[in-house]
DNA sequence: CCTAATAAGTCAACATGACTGACGTAAATT
DNA sequence: AATTTACGTCAGTCATGTTGACTTATTAGG
Protein backbone atom coordinates (compact mmCIF):
# COMPACT_ATOMS: atom_id res chain seq x y z
CA UNK A 1 0.00 0.00 0.00
CA UNK A 2 1.53 3.19 -1.27
CA UNK A 3 1.54 6.05 1.51
CA UNK A 4 -1.20 8.01 -0.90
CA UNK A 5 -3.01 5.15 -1.57
CA UNK A 6 -6.71 5.50 -0.03
CA UNK A 7 -7.36 3.13 2.45
CA UNK A 8 -10.31 4.31 4.04
CA UNK A 9 -11.26 1.23 6.68
CA UNK A 10 -10.53 2.83 9.92
CA UNK A 11 -11.58 2.18 13.14
CA UNK A 12 -11.79 -1.25 14.97
CA UNK A 13 -15.45 -2.21 15.29
CA UNK A 14 -15.77 -3.55 18.69
CA UNK A 15 -16.39 -7.11 17.79
CA UNK A 16 -14.63 -7.63 14.18
CA UNK A 17 -10.68 -7.78 13.75
CA UNK A 18 -8.56 -4.94 13.91
CA UNK A 19 -8.16 -3.29 10.13
CA UNK A 20 -4.45 -2.88 8.56
CA UNK A 21 -3.56 0.50 9.74
CA UNK A 22 -4.82 -0.33 13.47
CA UNK A 23 -2.09 -3.06 13.52
CA UNK A 24 0.41 -0.68 12.87
CA UNK A 25 -0.77 1.33 15.21
CA UNK A 26 -0.66 -1.36 17.72
CA UNK A 27 3.17 -1.91 16.13
CA UNK A 28 4.27 1.54 16.61
CA UNK A 29 2.44 1.52 20.30
CA UNK A 30 4.25 -1.24 21.10
CA UNK A 31 7.45 0.15 20.01
CA UNK A 32 6.69 3.30 22.36
CA UNK A 33 5.47 1.23 25.03
CA UNK A 34 8.80 -1.19 25.42
CA UNK A 35 11.05 2.34 25.16
CA UNK A 36 9.17 3.61 28.15
CA UNK A 37 9.09 0.72 29.96
CA UNK A 38 12.79 0.18 29.47
CA UNK A 39 13.65 3.90 29.80
CA UNK A 40 12.58 4.26 33.81
CA UNK A 41 15.18 1.34 34.60
CA UNK A 42 17.70 2.45 32.27
CA UNK A 43 17.97 6.03 33.98
CA UNK A 44 18.67 4.08 37.29
CA UNK A 45 21.24 1.95 35.94
CA UNK A 46 22.64 4.93 34.28
CA UNK A 47 22.97 6.30 37.44
CA UNK A 48 25.27 3.36 38.46
CA UNK A 49 27.22 3.67 35.07
CA UNK A 50 25.34 0.38 34.07
CA UNK A 51 24.14 -0.74 30.70
CA UNK A 52 20.64 -2.89 29.91
CA UNK A 53 22.51 -5.81 29.11
CA UNK A 54 23.48 -5.79 32.41
CA UNK A 55 19.96 -5.39 34.30
CA UNK A 56 18.63 -8.22 31.96
CA UNK A 57 21.37 -10.84 33.29
CA UNK A 58 21.07 -8.97 36.87
CA UNK A 59 17.45 -9.66 36.79
CA UNK A 60 17.61 -13.59 35.17
CA UNK A 61 20.43 -14.23 37.98
CA UNK A 62 18.09 -12.60 41.42
CA UNK A 63 15.09 -14.61 39.70
CA UNK A 64 16.99 -17.65 39.05
CA UNK A 65 19.52 -18.23 42.16
CA UNK A 66 21.82 -20.61 40.86
CA UNK A 67 21.77 -20.45 37.36
CA UNK A 68 23.91 -21.79 35.09
CA UNK A 69 26.04 -20.06 32.64
CA UNK A 70 24.84 -21.92 30.11
CA UNK A 71 20.82 -21.60 30.88
CA UNK A 72 21.66 -17.73 30.71
CA UNK A 73 22.72 -18.07 27.45
CA UNK A 74 19.63 -19.86 26.21
CA UNK A 75 17.45 -17.51 27.77
CA UNK A 76 19.13 -14.31 26.66
CA UNK A 77 19.72 -15.40 23.02
CA UNK A 78 23.64 -14.20 23.31
CA UNK A 79 27.03 -15.49 23.11
CA UNK A 80 29.12 -16.39 25.91
CA UNK A 81 31.67 -13.88 24.87
CA UNK A 82 29.23 -11.26 24.85
CA UNK A 83 27.79 -12.14 28.50
CA UNK A 84 31.60 -12.82 29.76
CA UNK A 85 32.27 -9.17 29.52
CA UNK A 86 28.49 -8.35 31.15
CA UNK A 87 28.84 -10.49 33.55
CA UNK A 88 32.39 -9.77 34.78
CA UNK A 89 31.08 -6.13 35.10
CA UNK A 90 28.50 -7.67 37.35
CA UNK A 91 30.78 -9.69 39.09
CA UNK A 92 33.83 -7.29 39.43
CA UNK A 93 31.30 -5.13 40.88
CA UNK A 94 29.84 -7.48 43.88
CA UNK A 95 26.15 -7.82 42.22
CA UNK A 96 27.28 -11.53 41.25
CA UNK A 97 28.93 -13.92 43.01
CA UNK A 98 29.86 -17.89 41.64
CA UNK A 99 30.16 -20.74 43.42
CA UNK A 100 31.14 -24.29 41.51
CA UNK A 101 28.14 -26.62 41.26
CA UNK A 102 28.75 -29.43 44.45
CA UNK A 103 26.92 -32.31 41.73
CA UNK A 104 29.23 -30.85 38.45
CA UNK A 105 31.73 -28.66 39.42
CA UNK A 106 32.55 -27.89 36.08
CA UNK A 107 29.38 -25.04 36.47
CA UNK A 108 29.90 -21.79 38.02
CA UNK A 109 26.07 -21.49 39.56
CA UNK A 110 25.28 -17.80 39.70
CA UNK A 111 23.63 -16.07 42.34
CA UNK A 112 22.71 -12.57 43.81
CA UNK A 113 24.76 -10.89 45.99
CA UNK A 114 22.84 -8.97 48.84
CA UNK A 115 24.16 -5.74 46.61
CA UNK A 116 22.86 -7.56 43.66
CA UNK A 117 19.83 -8.62 44.90
CA UNK A 118 19.01 -4.66 46.60
CA UNK A 119 19.46 -3.31 42.77
CA UNK A 120 17.47 -5.87 41.30
CA UNK A 121 15.01 -5.79 43.71
CA UNK A 122 14.67 -1.82 43.04
CA UNK A 123 14.93 -2.24 39.46
CA UNK A 124 11.65 -4.57 39.40
CA UNK A 125 10.11 -2.27 41.48
CA UNK A 126 9.85 0.09 38.92
CA UNK A 127 8.89 -2.17 36.30
CA UNK A 128 6.30 -3.97 38.32
CA UNK A 129 4.55 -0.73 39.34
CA UNK A 130 4.34 0.73 35.45
CA UNK A 131 2.88 -2.81 34.61
CA UNK A 132 0.60 -2.88 37.01
CA UNK A 133 -0.56 0.37 36.58
CA UNK A 134 -1.34 -0.32 32.39
CA UNK A 135 -2.80 -3.30 33.41
CA UNK A 136 -5.07 -1.36 35.91
CA UNK A 137 -6.13 0.47 32.44
CA UNK A 138 -6.71 -2.48 30.74
CA UNK A 139 -9.48 -3.87 33.93
CA UNK A 140 -9.25 -6.70 35.39
CA UNK A 141 -11.01 -9.05 32.32
CA UNK A 142 -8.07 -7.20 30.32
CA UNK A 143 -5.02 -8.49 32.16
CA UNK A 144 -6.11 -12.29 30.90
CA UNK A 145 -6.08 -10.37 27.64
CA UNK A 146 -2.70 -8.77 27.79
CA UNK A 147 -1.54 -11.84 29.26
CA UNK A 148 -3.05 -13.82 25.58
CA UNK A 149 -1.49 -11.65 23.86
CA UNK A 150 2.11 -11.50 25.42
CA UNK A 151 2.52 -14.81 25.45
CA UNK A 152 1.31 -15.51 21.80
CA UNK A 153 3.78 -12.63 20.32
CA UNK A 154 6.59 -15.10 21.82
CA UNK A 155 7.81 -17.26 19.00
CA UNK A 156 6.01 -20.49 18.63
CA UNK A 157 9.10 -22.80 19.21
CA UNK A 158 9.85 -20.87 22.79
CA UNK A 159 6.60 -20.30 24.56
CA UNK A 160 6.23 -23.77 26.15
CA UNK A 161 10.10 -23.40 27.43
CA UNK A 162 9.14 -19.59 28.53
CA UNK A 163 5.85 -19.88 30.23
CA UNK A 164 7.38 -23.40 31.78
CA UNK A 165 10.52 -20.97 33.69
CA UNK A 166 7.80 -18.21 34.40
CA UNK A 167 6.02 -20.89 36.14
CA UNK A 168 8.81 -22.62 37.88
CA UNK A 169 9.74 -19.26 38.98
CA UNK A 170 6.56 -17.68 40.48
CA UNK A 171 6.15 -20.80 43.17
CA UNK A 172 9.94 -19.63 44.91
CA UNK A 173 11.30 -16.12 45.36
CA UNK A 174 9.20 -13.76 46.69
CA UNK A 175 10.51 -12.61 50.39
CA UNK B 1 -0.48 -18.53 30.54
CA UNK B 2 -0.86 -20.53 27.39
CA UNK B 3 -3.65 -19.34 25.29
CA UNK B 4 -6.83 -20.62 25.58
CA UNK B 5 -6.08 -22.11 29.00
CA UNK B 6 -8.32 -21.09 31.84
CA UNK B 7 -7.03 -18.92 34.54
CA UNK B 8 -5.39 -21.65 37.42
CA UNK B 9 -2.53 -19.79 37.89
CA UNK B 10 -2.22 -19.25 41.69
CA UNK B 11 -2.35 -15.81 43.02
CA UNK B 12 -4.26 -13.38 40.55
CA UNK B 13 -7.79 -14.06 41.46
CA UNK B 14 -10.39 -13.41 38.64
CA UNK B 15 -11.27 -9.90 39.44
CA UNK B 16 -8.36 -8.84 41.44
CA UNK B 17 -5.06 -7.02 41.25
CA UNK B 18 -2.46 -9.35 40.05
CA UNK B 19 -0.25 -10.47 42.88
CA UNK B 20 3.50 -9.10 42.67
CA UNK B 21 5.11 -12.49 41.44
CA UNK B 22 2.40 -11.99 38.38
CA UNK B 23 3.44 -8.55 37.69
CA UNK B 24 6.85 -9.82 37.42
CA UNK B 25 6.14 -12.58 35.38
CA UNK B 26 4.16 -9.93 33.02
CA UNK B 27 7.55 -7.88 32.99
CA UNK B 28 9.61 -11.04 31.64
CA UNK B 29 6.95 -11.98 29.50
CA UNK B 30 6.86 -8.07 27.66
CA UNK B 31 10.89 -8.90 27.32
CA UNK B 32 10.10 -12.15 25.45
CA UNK B 33 8.00 -10.76 23.36
CA UNK B 34 9.52 -7.94 22.46
CA UNK B 35 12.50 -9.79 21.61
CA UNK B 36 10.58 -12.55 19.51
CA UNK B 37 8.76 -9.86 18.05
CA UNK B 38 11.61 -7.48 16.84
CA UNK B 39 13.45 -10.95 15.86
CA UNK B 40 11.75 -11.65 12.99
CA UNK B 41 12.15 -8.90 11.11
CA UNK B 42 15.60 -8.20 12.74
CA UNK B 43 16.56 -11.54 10.47
CA UNK B 44 15.23 -10.39 7.20
CA UNK B 45 17.05 -6.73 8.09
CA UNK B 46 20.53 -9.02 8.84
CA UNK B 47 20.28 -10.67 5.07
CA UNK B 48 20.52 -7.11 3.98
CA UNK B 49 23.02 -6.11 6.25
CA UNK B 50 20.95 -3.78 7.84
CA UNK B 51 20.38 -3.22 11.15
CA UNK B 52 17.39 -2.73 13.67
CA UNK B 53 18.32 1.06 13.85
CA UNK B 54 17.65 1.58 10.39
CA UNK B 55 14.18 -0.14 10.30
CA UNK B 56 13.15 2.25 12.81
CA UNK B 57 14.10 5.08 10.85
CA UNK B 58 12.64 3.72 7.28
CA UNK B 59 9.79 2.99 9.08
CA UNK B 60 8.99 6.21 10.09
CA UNK B 61 9.76 8.15 6.92
CA UNK B 62 7.79 5.04 5.28
CA UNK B 63 4.91 6.23 7.58
CA UNK B 64 4.88 10.07 7.62
CA UNK B 65 6.57 10.87 3.92
CA UNK B 66 8.02 14.20 4.26
CA UNK B 67 9.65 14.16 7.95
CA UNK B 68 11.76 16.73 9.35
CA UNK B 69 15.01 15.59 10.71
CA UNK B 70 14.57 16.82 13.72
CA UNK B 71 10.76 15.38 14.08
CA UNK B 72 12.63 11.98 13.19
CA UNK B 73 15.06 13.04 16.81
CA UNK B 74 12.32 13.40 18.52
CA UNK B 75 10.32 10.03 17.85
CA UNK B 76 13.71 7.67 18.12
CA UNK B 77 15.00 10.02 20.97
CA UNK B 78 18.53 10.02 19.74
CA UNK B 79 20.72 12.16 18.66
CA UNK B 80 21.39 13.79 15.47
CA UNK B 81 24.85 12.61 15.22
CA UNK B 82 23.25 8.79 15.59
CA UNK B 83 20.73 9.55 13.63
CA UNK B 84 23.06 11.26 10.59
CA UNK B 85 25.19 7.68 10.27
CA UNK B 86 21.79 5.48 10.37
CA UNK B 87 20.40 8.20 7.65
CA UNK B 88 23.51 8.63 5.44
CA UNK B 89 23.50 4.70 5.15
CA UNK B 90 19.61 4.78 4.05
CA UNK B 91 20.06 7.81 2.01
CA UNK B 92 23.54 6.14 0.47
CA UNK B 93 21.62 2.68 0.35
CA UNK B 94 18.64 4.31 -2.01
CA UNK B 95 16.17 3.66 0.47
CA UNK B 96 15.47 7.06 1.40
CA UNK B 97 15.12 10.69 -0.75
CA UNK B 98 15.75 14.25 0.77
CA UNK B 99 14.13 16.65 -0.44
CA UNK B 100 14.70 20.53 0.48
CA UNK B 101 11.40 21.84 2.24
CA UNK B 102 9.32 24.39 0.23
CA UNK B 103 8.13 26.19 2.24
CA UNK B 104 11.07 26.39 4.55
CA UNK B 105 14.06 25.47 2.04
CA UNK B 106 16.32 24.28 5.26
CA UNK B 107 14.78 21.84 6.25
CA UNK B 108 15.56 18.21 4.25
CA UNK B 109 11.94 15.99 4.25
CA UNK B 110 12.52 12.73 4.04
CA UNK B 111 10.55 10.21 1.78
CA UNK B 112 11.01 6.18 1.14
CA UNK B 113 11.98 5.53 -2.37
CA UNK B 114 10.44 2.77 -4.26
CA UNK B 115 12.91 0.53 -3.01
CA UNK B 116 12.64 1.84 0.44
CA UNK B 117 9.13 1.73 0.59
CA UNK B 118 9.15 -1.87 -0.74
CA UNK B 119 11.20 -3.24 2.42
CA UNK B 120 9.53 -1.12 5.11
CA UNK B 121 6.28 -3.03 3.54
CA UNK B 122 7.56 -6.20 3.83
CA UNK B 123 8.91 -5.58 7.12
CA UNK B 124 5.87 -4.02 8.86
CA UNK B 125 3.36 -6.55 7.25
CA UNK B 126 5.73 -9.39 9.04
CA UNK B 127 5.20 -7.37 12.15
CA UNK B 128 0.69 -6.50 11.53
CA UNK B 129 0.86 -10.57 11.15
CA UNK B 130 2.35 -11.27 14.66
CA UNK B 131 0.52 -8.57 16.00
CA UNK B 132 -2.49 -9.40 14.50
CA UNK B 133 -2.37 -13.50 15.29
CA UNK B 134 -1.34 -12.23 18.78
CA UNK B 135 -4.48 -9.75 19.09
CA UNK B 136 -7.08 -13.12 17.64
CA UNK B 137 -5.40 -14.97 20.81
CA UNK B 138 -6.58 -12.38 22.90
CA UNK B 139 -9.94 -12.02 21.44
CA UNK B 140 -12.16 -8.81 20.46
CA UNK B 141 -12.74 -7.57 23.61
CA UNK B 142 -9.01 -8.10 24.59
CA UNK B 143 -8.14 -5.90 21.82
CA UNK B 144 -9.21 -2.82 23.32
CA UNK B 145 -7.47 -3.99 26.76
CA UNK B 146 -4.61 -4.57 25.07
CA UNK B 147 -4.82 -1.02 23.88
CA UNK B 148 -5.11 0.65 27.19
CA UNK B 149 -2.43 -1.65 28.35
CA UNK B 150 0.02 -0.59 25.48
CA UNK B 151 -1.05 3.05 25.78
CA UNK B 152 -0.94 3.46 29.74
CA UNK B 153 2.93 1.71 28.95
CA UNK B 154 4.13 5.09 27.42
CA UNK B 155 5.71 7.79 29.25
CA UNK B 156 2.88 10.20 30.92
CA UNK B 157 4.64 13.14 29.35
CA UNK B 158 4.80 11.37 25.69
CA UNK B 159 1.31 10.10 25.63
CA UNK B 160 -0.71 12.71 24.20
CA UNK B 161 2.24 13.23 21.24
CA UNK B 162 1.73 9.70 20.95
CA UNK B 163 -1.67 8.88 20.06
CA UNK B 164 -1.65 12.33 18.32
CA UNK B 165 0.91 10.89 15.95
CA UNK B 166 -0.59 7.49 15.43
CA UNK B 167 -4.11 9.25 14.80
CA UNK B 168 -2.59 11.60 12.03
CA UNK B 169 -1.03 8.40 10.19
CA UNK B 170 -4.61 6.76 10.27
CA UNK B 171 -6.09 9.34 8.99
CA UNK B 172 -8.08 10.29 11.93
CA UNK B 173 -10.66 9.30 14.37
CA UNK B 174 -10.65 6.84 17.33
CA UNK B 175 -11.27 6.93 21.06
C1' DC C 1 19.63 45.33 7.15
C1' DC C 2 21.87 43.02 10.50
C1' DT C 3 21.59 39.66 13.95
C1' DA C 4 19.90 35.76 16.23
C1' DA C 5 17.71 31.47 16.01
C1' DT C 6 16.72 27.27 13.58
C1' DA C 7 17.49 22.97 10.61
C1' DA C 8 20.75 20.27 9.24
C1' DG C 9 25.30 18.34 8.45
C1' DT C 10 29.94 17.08 10.01
C1' DC C 11 34.37 15.72 12.56
C1' DA C 12 36.30 13.38 16.40
C1' DA C 13 36.38 10.46 20.26
C1' DC C 14 34.34 7.11 23.01
C1' DA C 15 31.12 3.31 25.45
C1' DT C 16 28.17 -0.54 25.16
C1' DG C 17 26.72 -4.64 23.60
C1' DA C 18 26.39 -7.66 20.03
C1' DC C 19 29.13 -10.83 16.69
C1' DT C 20 32.89 -14.49 14.75
C1' DG C 21 36.78 -17.46 15.32
C1' DA C 22 40.22 -19.71 17.80
C1' DC C 23 42.15 -21.66 21.76
C1' DG C 24 42.67 -23.36 26.76
C1' DT C 25 41.34 -25.85 30.98
C1' DA C 26 39.01 -28.53 34.20
C1' DA C 27 35.73 -31.96 35.04
C1' DA C 28 32.46 -35.35 33.68
C1' DT C 29 31.07 -39.02 30.53
C1' DT C 30 31.88 -42.85 27.56
C1' DA D 1 42.27 -43.01 27.68
C1' DA D 2 39.59 -40.32 24.75
C1' DT D 3 35.83 -37.37 24.10
C1' DT D 4 32.46 -34.20 25.39
C1' DT D 5 30.85 -30.53 28.22
C1' DA D 6 30.97 -26.08 30.85
C1' DC D 7 33.31 -22.27 31.10
C1' DG D 8 36.78 -18.83 30.27
C1' DT D 9 39.57 -15.92 27.32
C1' DC D 10 42.14 -13.41 23.54
C1' DA D 11 41.54 -10.79 19.43
C1' DG D 12 39.11 -8.34 16.14
C1' DT D 13 34.83 -6.37 14.10
C1' DC D 14 30.32 -4.10 13.69
C1' DA D 15 26.11 -1.48 14.91
C1' DT D 16 24.36 1.86 17.60
C1' DG D 17 24.35 4.91 21.02
C1' DT D 18 26.73 9.04 23.52
C1' DT D 19 29.36 14.23 24.08
C1' DG D 20 31.25 18.20 22.37
C1' DA D 21 32.50 21.44 18.97
C1' DC D 22 32.02 23.55 14.68
C1' DT D 23 29.99 24.86 9.89
C1' DT D 24 26.50 26.09 6.52
C1' DA D 25 22.04 27.56 4.94
C1' DT D 26 18.09 29.81 5.70
C1' DT D 27 14.49 32.04 8.17
C1' DA D 28 12.73 35.31 11.55
C1' DG D 29 12.91 39.41 14.28
C1' DG D 30 14.40 43.89 16.26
Amino acid sequence: MAPGEPDHDRGSEPGGAPERHDLVAFVELLFFAYRDFTGEADAVLQHDGLGRALHRVLHFVNRHPGLRVIDLLEILRITKQSLARVLKTLVDGGFIEQRAGEIDRRERLLFPSAKGHALAERLVRIQVERVGQALASAGPAGTQAVRRFLAAMVAHGDREAIEAMLQAASGRHED
